[in-house]
DNA sequence: TGGATTTCAATTGTACACAATTTAATTTTA
DNA sequence: TAAAATTAAATTGTGTACAATTGAAATCCA
């Protein structure tokens, strides 16, 4: 049987590609203190002010087991807060410190480090943009249709 | 300061896809007790029959620090050999065994898999594969160039 | 040629990912 | 309404990723 080249898989250039901007952004993210995925948490709470951990679960396709340890360090590095909430004892409710806050604007080059990364014109962006969008879609999709 | 939505971010579709691709091969790679870039290494090996540790990290951009204790792994379960080379005692060439050859008739629906996640017509898959593979060259010559 | 430098893999330590389980709180329903 | 079922976070355990260091071997070069 015929095997199919690495530089053949589709899935092998996402997941590069996903480590190396990865990498791209790792001179200024170490900079701040950061890992991505705790940036990640940050660019949702800048949009959101409040959330809790199943819904920011749900916006960054993450469970508990990766959210609590990370929200617990980036409370420690005193970015947000994380308390139960009054009407229901069983959630989260995370929000931002002013020191959260903050980090916004000091992340502000972050797209420039991408574009420089990844050489692509506003069109070719916008293009691919539509594209991934559409293929996440169907991704989650097919991988929350339950196999009854 | 205005911020960015976090689905306008081409890395978080790029990061949230990878993720949701492993995860619609779980089910068949966790049948062959194999994880995704255990299937990744076999897929090089597949290819080269032999290869070192260098060549392979270069291949997958992975260093010995990740494919050390997963090489030891999947010998462990008897799918590759690790041995020093003699003419440089500090290269380890890995070899498949049988059974890691045999693997590769086991993993055939692997490209099926990924058709059904991302349900892509061959013009999208063959436009999205060239797109990554430029993004990919750039953003490795980007990570590459030394800051002198 | 022999000490300095470089190279390769392994090791150490931190931080994700994620399946599976646990614990506590809420909701359902008999 | 009280037991059963469900839900939300946290916990546990395995396996990546990756920076930094280590140790051994090969290469450089004065």
């Amino acid at each position: 049987m015929k095997s199919i080249p690495l530089e053949r898989h589709l899935c092998f250039k996402l997941y590069a590609l996903s480590r190396q901007i990865t990498q791209a952004y790792r001179p200024l993210l170490d900079s701040l203190d950061l890992t991505y995925p705790q940036y990640l948490v940050l660019v949702v709470l800048w949009e959101e002010k409040t959330i809790n951990v199943k819904d920011l679960g749900a916006r960054l396709l993450l469970d508990s087991g990766t959210l609590t340890p990370l929200l617990k360090r980036l409370e420690q590095k005193g970015l947000l807060s994380r308390q139960r909430d009054p009407r229901d004892e069983r959630s989260v409710t995370i929000g931002l410190t002013r020191a959260g806050s903050a980090m916004k604007e000091k992340v502000a080059e972050m797209p420039e480090v991408l574009k420089n990364c990844l050489a692509l014109d506003m069109d070719q962006y916008h293009s691919l943009m539509n594209s991934l969008g559409g293929l996440l879609d169907n991704a989650i999709r097919s991988n929350t249709a339950e196999t009854n």
